[in-house]
RNA sequence: GGGCAGGUACUCAAGCGGUCAACGAGGGCAGACUGUAAAUCUGCUGGCUACGCCUUCGGAGGUUCGAAUCCUUCCCUGCCCA
């Protein structure tokens, strides 16, 4: 197997990377790596506990992807056992717990979606599951392990650090957290471990724990983590400020439209990977106002979905968007129901809540009365009036929900 | 094991016998304005067979005409002492 010189794939391994530790060290591994003819092996790794992944996780994947197209193997680890016993950091609630089952249900479409960025050619793709040898430990191997890492090591810790002062729980197997992920990279033998900049501690344990264990500590490279449609937070599922990897042209397209100003050019950079060359064009464009925001975003969005989707579905829903939001015309498809009503027509509170605009009557009464109901593109006035469903309507709730409604014949 | 302080809706956080479906803030939803942006402004934010009714304030009992508010007990969290 032959691979880039070490200057090539050091420039690819640094673009857009936050950190590289140690350079050097890293160096020193691709010397090796193509002295002997063998591909590092590069860890990432995910949480199987929510099965959609966002394009904040692309970021690293996109990284992992480059690893994979410079020769080298990359090794992904499915946290099963992690989300087996659930992590109840934060509030009294004490979540789910999942079953093995559903961790590797949700590992395989998580694996199905990174596909989408990855290559899974399996001479370049390890899958690995992390109970495969975290089940197997004893206590003792535990207590071993956990004799690696002193206190005021996990300490350093920002959040666990905040926590404590701040008088919040801490479970002791929180502590145990770090080191089962480092106890991964003991395990697979990894020779750099991926992560966004939030893993950064973690990925240093990892380095440490090989290290005590007498194996050649891994590299860490942390690359940065997408800011979600906010602007604020970071992009995750619970907080809803994400563009999934699977999500549908016009929703990508839409969504990516619904970011701040001030994202564009990171989301030009770390959305759609373009050259730091454009992205610093596009900044100054946007700063001296030769490029208008509003140009540059439909750019960005048009490029998230031909991501995903390829340039045509990009360009059509770039299209549905004037369509829909520009000319306000109706989107190219609805979705259409039938639904049982009486002849004489249906109350639109029921109307609403029956196509499942709303999750109960209370809801849809409260979308009706603040002005949010629409039939036919007429604002409908009050929670008492009555639609006639004996030929086809357009309902829309919002800007987003359309559907065409019939009565069930 | 002992002492103290706590557990309120998505989150934070008021309430401390009736006027509490529960102040306020954040978030969310909807509307106006726009570039479906941001900022700003407005309304809403438990459910229902809806001018009334039902279920909520860690769990279970109890006192009372009446409890999120008082009592008992259990569970959970933090702090201090051992």
């Amino acid at each position: 197997m032959s691979f880039p010189p070490l200057n090539e794939q050091l420039d690819v391994i640094r673009q857009h990377a936050v950190d590289v530790l140690p350079e050097d060290e890293l160096a020193r591994k691709i010397e090796r790596s193509i002295a002997t003819g063998t591909p590092l092996r590069v860890k990432l790794g995910l949480d199987p506990s929510r099965p959609d992944i966002h394009i904040g996780h692309a970021v690293v994947l996109r990284k992992l992807r480059q690893f994979q197209d410079l020769g080298h193997v990359a090794v992904l680890i499915v946290g099963d056992f992690t989300a087996m016993i659930g992590d109840p950091t934060g509030k009294s609630k004490t979540r789910q717990p999942l079953t093995l089952e559903q961790t590797r249900e949700n590992g395989q479409t998580y694996v199905e979606q990174a596909a989408a960025v990855i290559d899974t050619n399996p001479n370049r793709l390890e899958i690995r599951h992390n109970s495969e040898w975290l089940d197997a430990l004893s206590f003792r191997d535990v207590i071993s392990l956990a004799a690696k890492y002193t206190v005021a090591q996990i300490l350093e810790r920002d959040d666990f650090t905040k926590r404590y002062r701040g008088g919040e729980p801490i479970s002791v197997h929180e502590f145990l957290y770090p080191l089962s992920q480092a106890y991964d990279s003991v395990a697979i033998r990894s020779d750099i471990e991926l992560g966004g900049t939030d893993q950064k501690f973690n990925l240093i344990v990892g380095r440490e724990i090989m290290r005590a264990y007498g194996l050649e500590p891994q590299c860490v490279l942390t690359m940065p983590i997408l800011e979600g449609l906010d602007g604020v937070e970071k992009m995750s599922k619970s907080l809803n400020n994400y563009i999934g990897v699977t999500d549908s042209p016009t929703t990508m397209f839409g969504r990516a439209m619904s970011i701040p100003d001030t994202l564009i050019a990171r989301y030009l950079q770390y959305g759609v990977f373009a050259s730091a060359a454009e992205v610093e064009q596009c900044s100054a464009g946007l700063a001296d106002g030769s490029l208008h925001p509003r140009t540059a975003k439909v750019d960005v969005a048009r490029r998230i979905v031909a991501t995903y989707h390829g340039d045509e579905a990009g360009t059509a829903a770039f299209e549905e968007f004037e369509r829909v939001f520009v000319r306000k015309d109706l989107p190219d498809e609805i979705s259409s129901m039938a639904i049982d009503a009486p002849l004489e027509g249906i109350n639109v509170v029921d109307l609403v809540h029956a196509v499942g605009f709303a999750a109960s009557k209370s809801e849809a009464r409260r979308l009706v009365q603040g002005g949010g109901v629409q039939i036919d593109g007429a604002k409908v006035g009050s929670i008492g009036d009555v639609i006639d469903l004996s030929s086809e309507r357009v309902l829309r709730v919002g800007k987003l929900k359309f559907l065409r409604v019939v009565r069930n014949a």
